[in-house]
DNA sequence: TTGGTAACTTACCGATGGTAAGTTCCTCGT
DNA sequence: ACGAGGAACTTACCATCGGTAAGTTACCAA
């Protein structure tokens, strides 16, 4: 069946992501990731140029959905909530969103293998990431001058935190979101609520 | 040359740790390994079984290399330093580390390639790192009563922030040692400390 | 000397990433 | 209505490279 272009993108990507999770990257071909969509191998060739690209596609279309997830729930919380609320929020979206996707999360872990030097589309979704937390923290009320490095510092050390935490999680049914959480929160918290708001 | 094993794996492990963060995993070929230590491949799939195997090891060796530098910091700080201190020492040697050297950090990067469905060596080597920095934690003087999970989880979120903070610094030459030690220590330290010396 | 084993090579296979050269079908302008 | 053009897709192929079988050479111990 013919199917136009943006519509076929996706479906490859969807396979390609079920493939490449549970299979791991080396260990995935190609021709069954065409035959999962019932396409030949040359039309992904056409679209995503090569094995690496289609990782880097699908690695992209999970970061930015995880972004896009915890974006909404910075939304949700209301624009002039306390920061700690936020932040919290945003610590749960993120647990929440890697425990609703699996395989994004499989797949996430796997940038490092394509990102050796320097893939541009990664290093900027990656930056996107940073960079909306970034913008959460400047928009904290009662925040004074702190210079832009430190918290960019800080937000990779949040981003940091979570992402291990959740590896570590996925070997240990009994923690839940809450308890993830909860830990991610109370060890970074309060260090950084000083640094943020000077007293 | 005819080499005893001992000495050959190490020069192959020096020769791949290179080749692997030089052109990436996938990118990287078993003969151009091979020819860089002046042996013939066969010989590396004997040493080593396969091409991932060669990654782990790699990567196993990084990792203990990283996990000893450490260890090393915070025995010469003293064994009865406060927390803080040791804690410091810690984050500032990880640093170090990264800094001299380079191609290893790009290696653990990758774990994610090689380690997709569980692999024990990996793995191992990752609980590890954590236990040595839980035990680390749970030889601080004036220690109460805290509970496993929390103090794993802890160990996580510092583990996690490091090494994030480590890629976030790649691209900024800007910032050294002592500042990324500062950002971590000062936005995890605050809430770390109160939570294992609940008051 | 010789048996055995550790270190190492030559020669090969098959899978798979990647490509060239089409073919079919829809669409749009005239 | 109809042909040009391009988008969607296939067949058939190559070349590289991970992996292996079967040997060969050097060392060492009895």
């Amino acid at each position: 069946m013919r199917v136009p272009r943006a519509e076929r993108e996706e479906q490859i990507l969807t396979a390609a992501e079920q493939v490449f999770a549970e299979r791991g990257f080396h260990a995935t071909s190609m021709d069954e990731v065409a035959e999962r969509v019932g396409v030949t191998k040359p039309l992904i060739y056409d679209y995503f140029g090569s094995k690496e690209g289609l990782l880097s596609a699908c690695i992209t279309r999970a970061r930015t959905q995880l972004r896009e997830a915890t974006e909404l729930s910075w939304a949700s919380v209301g624009p002039d909530a306390p920061l700690s609320e936020v932040f919290e929020a945003g610590v749960r979206a993120f647990f929440e969103f890697i425990d609703a996707h699996a395989t994004a999360f499989v797949l996430i872990r796997q940038e490092g293998a394509v990102a050796s030097q320097a893939n541009p589309l990664i290093e900027s979704i990656r930056e996107e990431q940073s960079a909306a937390t970034v913008a959460t923290f400047r928009a904290a009320p009662g925040l004074g001058a702190v210079p832009e490095e430190l918290l960019e510092g800080c937000a990779e050390v949040v981003i940091g935190a979570c992402e291990r935490v959740a590896v570590w999680r996925a070997g240990r049914p009994g923690i839940g979101v809450e308890d993830a959480t909860a830990i991610v929160v109370s060890s970074v918290w309060g260090g950084l609520s000083s640094l943020l708001t000077p007293r």
